[in-house]
DNA sequence: GCTTTGTGATAGGTTTCCTTTACATCGCGT
DNA sequence: ACGCGATGTAAAGGAAACCTATCACAAAGC
């Protein structure tokens, strides 16, 4: 499952421990997110489309 | 986190077997994610969104 | 040079998701 | 009364998603 993470992040101009701070989780976490390693949580997608101000849909995608 | 999943399937007449069936997942886990057990991975949270043509964020609620 | 910041990766451990198998109940039709 | 589809639940095991701690490295600044 793809994401658009790096890109929103980048946007922002946050680092991964910015935004691992704001979703409450480890920097790790954010970066085996960021690099595929595996998906989040269904929880911690929702709170990833929060801090984007975003849908799920628009940040996760199928294929 | 709570969810629509009853309902959407009593509209659809669908029985939890039947829409086991279409997610590829046992009906045991349609059970407990419709008990609130707990929650659907995001591949799976797709899914759902998928066969009953919604928005993830239509069927799962925040709060 | 040295230090800081950002990123990628790994090892080891806990929790959550999902499976198979199995059992109990309830409602409905025969 | 009997069978059957639908549902709820539980145990045991494996896979996936987290965690902390740690190492490595490149780029930038002083």
């Amino acid at each position: 499952m793809n994401n658009r993470l790096k890109v929103l992040r980048a946007e922002r101009n946050w680092s991964q421990q910015e935004l691992a701070s704001r979703l409450e989780v480890s920097r790790q976490s954010v970066n085996a997110i960021e690099t595929g390693k595996y998906d989040p949580s269904l929880p911690l997608a929702f709170r990833i489309a929060d801090v984007f101000g975003m849908a799920i849909e628009d940040i996760f995608l199928r294929e």
